[in-house]
Formats: structure tokens, C-alpha cells, sequence
DNA sequence: CTGTTAGCGCTTTCAA
DNA sequence: TTGAAAGCGCTAACAG
């Protein structure tokens, strides 16, 4: 192609310097006719030129190159702990939706909830130089490898990039904090409304700060009305489908009375249910069961499941807006409470 | 310029010449010590102390200047219709995984279903200089708009991307084939094997490719034992959980003396699903119901779905291996076939 | 309003 | 092995 093919990429595109000299302008002015501003404008009729010399070469400007002489990117990145996930996807959907009407690129990593690809992630982020990164998902107790992602984050941000988080405040950047210990609390106090008194909990890793929230939250809900619920049947598990069949299944072994189970996220409480039925209990009179997230995807699991529905998409566009603010001296938070959704899968006992 | 401070950006990374400066070596040198490879070597010790400086200065090449320099980027661009659709959120957990392997990145647009958005979105890879272009998701037999994505892949690969495609062999690009039709036939033999003779299809989009195709092999297998579904007993509708909903409504409205309904896919079946214990039937005894892709998320909807499985993750994965594949003269095609999977939602009729 | 020119940070000849 | 220097394509002073 151009320079008489002694390049030695296989192909290439046209330049600027191209276009500037197919219209008979220089350099400068054919960016101008692109970028052009109340300041740096450009004669009509030359910049008309130069749009159809570019539209005649098929150009397209190098973003690569728009950022090194720009000093900045349009790339956001998002990370999520599992893109298969529906909570995740549907965080990406709204992330990627408010991206959009910036005109910004979103890049994502799927860390397959594994921590240490977080920290990596990040660091791949800083090397594209994305000017946006998008934390979303739990944060762990872990401090080990939460210095480690502190630190990445910390060095992202020295660059100039803009950083947001959703779930918990636990990194000094803004985020948009879900409101789990009260959203639970409410469940929980419902649940006792509709005449529940014995329950367990399905409760999620240890390690998983959304999980122990939903707990905590749960547990201090109950309280109120002098309720408990013992540590044995709190049964803790993978924060899946499969972890949700798992404890499920556990604590069904092990015999019990409860009469309600909540699991701390819907793809576990349709676990659960699974691992109910495949135990040849009916649903849901022999055995209630609640969630939490109300994923889209499970709005139609039979019997509805009672759930905390939390604004998954605007948490993402939330998240990206929050990220996008002019650097404060403090971190902004941003607040979002789940609304109770009762469902079949819970029904009211006092009558 | 950026010469004492008086720099416009309110921050900046260090750079290979500050490290190689650093560490006493020439900015070659220091390049050399990142990627050498057997022909460019440098003596170890100082390979030692460029690495040192580098961590020192918590140093990390700019990507956008690489990009620059190298003339490509490890950008894999994931085109998808729907990313909280969980179809499309397997194939991109697919697509990651594999990339992953590579040490590429992957950047995402979701289309909305917007057939005008794809062709922008592969407008803006191009821009991005990305390496590798997916198109994931059914083509549409508009011709129109067609041609322009048909364009614009071409001026993408015309300097050098590299692509591939998931759904029908349309494009003159490498593509992984989704066996719709031999599956759906399949399933509708299956079908009539359980005892079924009457059925109705909830046929998705007219203009979707992957629609049709499944629409015609379920008939091409129902054909096969000499069993019609009248035109009448074919239903329109969106591609999605409230489209299956509405076609299913709308059968049932007009008053139907079918025995089972195939859902073109599983996010449409459960629609349908629901809409029919709306207007009070039982399922499976009133009314049985298959559909198509066996999405994880929905496994456990009760009764469960009767469907044909996908590999979607590998579907991801394989797309980015054939796209990675070096170009060859014809665009090559992977097909992959679906298996049929009967549960609950379909009981055997024949006993 | 237009053109010239100096970088942006890095890779890669080409000489030494 | 190492270093000097020429770009990669574009933006943004700066000077006309």
C-alpha cells in the first residue's frame, strides 16, 4: 500500500498527514476540520475538504495515537468477579449503557473471583492507561491481597485515572455502596411479619464482605422481634448456584426444623431450591425460601422468589457517573437501598 | 511542554527514559531489557538494574505508545446484542477465558438489538487499532444495513484486524456455525418421539437469521413423521424473556388446541412459561413447552425446561481461536452442534 | 484562519 | 552487546 509496501505490517490505514495532503491542507488544519473548537476553527470549505478526503481514503484516527498526544484515553475498565454471573452481567449492562452516552470504550475482566486477577486487572488497566476504572463486586476480608490491590488502585489513580467501586467503602475511591445490612434487616423483619420464627441461612464465603453483611443484617433484623438464628444453622458456602445446592443439601442433612431459609443471593436461593426439591420437600409449603439481588433472570423461577431487588444496571451507570466527577479531596459515597419483593416463594403464615 | 512541571496533566507515569536514565543505561537498553528476545540480548547485570529501576519507579510501559510503535494492540473487540442476556454473557465468559490465555484484553459494546450500534461498534475497534474483532450474536436478513457492517468489517480487516463471527456463515470471516437448524430438528423429532403432534413455535424475530433457522429445522424434523405446524400456529415476537411472554399470550388469546410449544430459545420459553400459569395452566399436564440453548441460569426452572444444548462458553472461546487463526483464503467455519436435552417440561406422552 | 514544528513513549533499524 | 536516532499518527503550542 503506501510507502511502496516496505512496511512491514501487513496493511495499514490512511493517515492524517494523508488526508491533510489529498485535500491540500496541512497537517494541522485536517485536524482542526476533526477537533475543531470555538477557538480552532477552520474555513468551511477546507474543512469540507478534508472530511471528504477523509471519507474518500476511508480514514479513521488512531485512537493510539489520539492518546499519546493527548495524554488521555476513552477507555473505562470494568472488573467483575464473574461476567456469567447475572448480578454481574446486569452491572455491566448499565455500566456499559452510561458509557455510552460519554462516548466512552468499555474494556472489561472477568477475575473468576479469584482476587489476585483483580490486582492484575488493575495493573493491565494502568498499562492501557484507561482513564476510568470500575470496581464491581465484593470486597474481601483478606488484607493480604487487599494492600496489594490498594496499592494498584493508588498507583492508577497517580497516573490521573478515575476510579469507582460498588459494594462496600473499603478502598478510598468513590462508590456506590449497596445497602445490604438494611436491605436484609428489612427482609428479615417481613419474613417474621408473614410468621416465620425458625430460619436458616445460607450464608455465602466467609471471606465475602456482601455475604457477612447480609447476615449481620438479617441477624439484627430478627432481633427486633427477639428473634435468632443459631451459628448452626448458618451454613456457609460458594456464593453460586452450586454453593447455594450445597448448603442446601448440607443442612438438609443434617436434619433440621427451620421452617424459612434465606440465601444471601438469589443464584443461591435457586440453588437451594433445587437442592429442596431434588430432597423431595414441596415448595414452598414445606420449606420458604428467600433471596437476595432479584436477578432479572430468576424472576420467573416457580414459586416467585421473595427477595431484596437492588438496582443492578443503575448501580453501573451509577458507578461510571461517580468515577467520571471532578477528583474531590474525599472519596463521595453514594448510598442505594434494596426494596423488599415478597414473593410465593415465602407465604403468609399468620393467616 | 512537559518540561518542568509546566505540563497541563496533573500527573504522569514515569517513563522507559526515566528508568533507563535510572538505571544508567540507553532508553534502548532499557526497552531491550523488557522484550528481549534471543536476537536482542542484553548482559544480565544490567538487565538487573533496569528491572530494578523500573520496580523502583513503579514503571509500566504505556500501551498506547507500544501500540503505536509495534503497530498493533492485544485488543480483542466483543461485539454482542445483549450482554445481560445470558446467551451473550456465556459466550463473553468464553471469549475472556480464552483471551486470557493470549494476554489480550477485551473491550465490549453491547448493541442493545440495535443493528446500526454493531456497525458503530466495529467503526470504533477500528479506530481502536483492536486486533481482534468477534461478532457474536445472529445476523438479520435486512440487506440494507448489512452491507455497511459488511463494509466496515472489511475496512477493519483491511488494516489488519483480524475476525471472526458466532451464529450463520454470512460474512466472509472466519465463523463458528451454531448447528439451529440440525438441532431444532432434532428436538422437534425428539418431541414427536415423547407423543406430541400438535405444536406451536414462539417464533422470535422474522428478521432474525437464527430464528428462522430453528424455525425451519424444527418443521424440516416434524416433516420428517409427516407433521405440519400451520402458519397460524407460528407466533412472532421479541427474542427475549417478555417477547416469549407476549407470543405466548397471544396464542393462547387466539385459543389453541396445541399440546406443545417450542420456544425458539430458553429466555423466550420461560416467558412463555410464565404467561401460561398466568392464564392458569398447569405445566407440564396442560401444556408442554421446549426451548433452545440450555442456558446455566435457567436449568432450574421448574419444571425444568426440555431444550437444546449450546456450548455457548466454547462457542466464546472458539471464536477467538479461529479469529486468531492466521488468514487464510477462504474464511474458515467451525460448526458446532446442539444436543438435546429432555426434562421435565416435555413428560413422555406415549405411556 | 492556516501552517510549522515539537513532542507524546516506545520499538527497532543501523552503526559502533 | 550497546547506543543514537528515526519514526509510529496525532495534538497543540506558536508564529504568521
Amino acid at each position: 500500500m503506501r510507502g511502496q509496501g516496505q512496511s512491514h505490517r501487513q496493511s495499514a490505514s490512511a493517515t492524517l498527514q494523508e488526508v491533510a495532503r489529498a485535500a491540500g491542507v496541512s497537517l494541522a488544519t485536517a485536524s482542526r476540520a476533526f477537533n475543531g473548537s470555538a477557538t480552532r476553527t477552520v474555513r468551511p470549505d477546507l474543512r469540507e475538504r478534508v472530511l471528504a478526503a477523509a471519507a474518500e481514503l476511508n480514514y479513521t484516527p488512531n485512537a493510539n495515537a489520539q492518546a499519546m498526544a493527548r495524554g488521555t484515553t476513552n477507555l473505562v475498565g470494568l472488573v467483575v468477579h464473574d461476567i456469567a454471573d447475572p448480578f454481574f452481567a446486569a452491572i455491566a449492562a448499565g455500566v456499559m449503557r452510561a458509557a455510552d452516552e460519554h462516548g466512552l470504550i468499555v474494556t472489561m475482566g472477568s477475575t473468576q473471583r479469584e482476587p489476585l486477577r483483580e490486582v492484575e486487572y488493575v495493573a493491565a488497566l494502568r498499562q492501557q492507561r484507561a482513564r476510568v476504572l470500575i470496581l464491581a463486586g465484593s470486597r474481601l476480608v483478606d488484607s493480604e491481597i487487599f494492600e496489594r490491590l490498594g496499592a494498584e488502585v493508588s498507583a492508577f489513580q497517580a497516573i490521573g485515572g478515575q476510579v469507582a467501586a460498588i459494594s462496600q467503602p473499603k478502598l478510598p475511591v468513590n462508590t456506590v455502596v449497596v445497602g445490604n445490612r438494611a436491605g436484609a434487616a428489612k427482609l428479615a423483619e417481613t419474613l417474621h411479619g408473614l410468621g416465620y420464627r425458625r430460619f436458616a441461612v445460607l450464608a455465602g464465603p466467609s471471606t465475602l464482605l456482601t455475604a457477612r453483611d447480609r447476615l449481620a443484617g438479617f441477624r439484627a433484623g430478627l432481633a427486633k422481634h427477639g428473634c435468632v438464628v443459631p451459628g448452626d444453622r448458618v451454613v456457609p458456602g460458594e456464593f453460586t448456584r452450586d454453593g447455594g445446592y450445597a448448603a442446601m443439601s448440607e443442612l438438609l442433612h443434617r436434619g433440621t426444623d427451620v421452617t424459612c431459609v434465606f440465601a444471601v443471593n438469589d443464584v443461591m436461593a435457586v440453588g437451594a431450591m433445587a437442592a429442596l426439591r431434588d430432597h423431595g420437600l414441596r415448595l414452598p409449603d414445606e420449606m420458604a425460601v428467600a433471596g437476595f439481588d432479584d436477578i432479572v433472570t430468576l424472576r420467573d423461577v416457580t414459586p416467585g422468589l421473595t427477595t431484596v431487588r437492588v438496582p443492578l444496571e443503575d448501580l453501573g451507570a451509577s458507578a461510571l457517573r461517580l468515577a467520571l466527577e471532578p477528583p474531590a479531596e474525599k472519596p463521595r459515597l453514594q448510598r442505594v437501598r434494596g426494596v423488599v419483593v415478597v414473593r410465593e416463594s415465602t407465604p403468609d403464615r399468620t393467616r
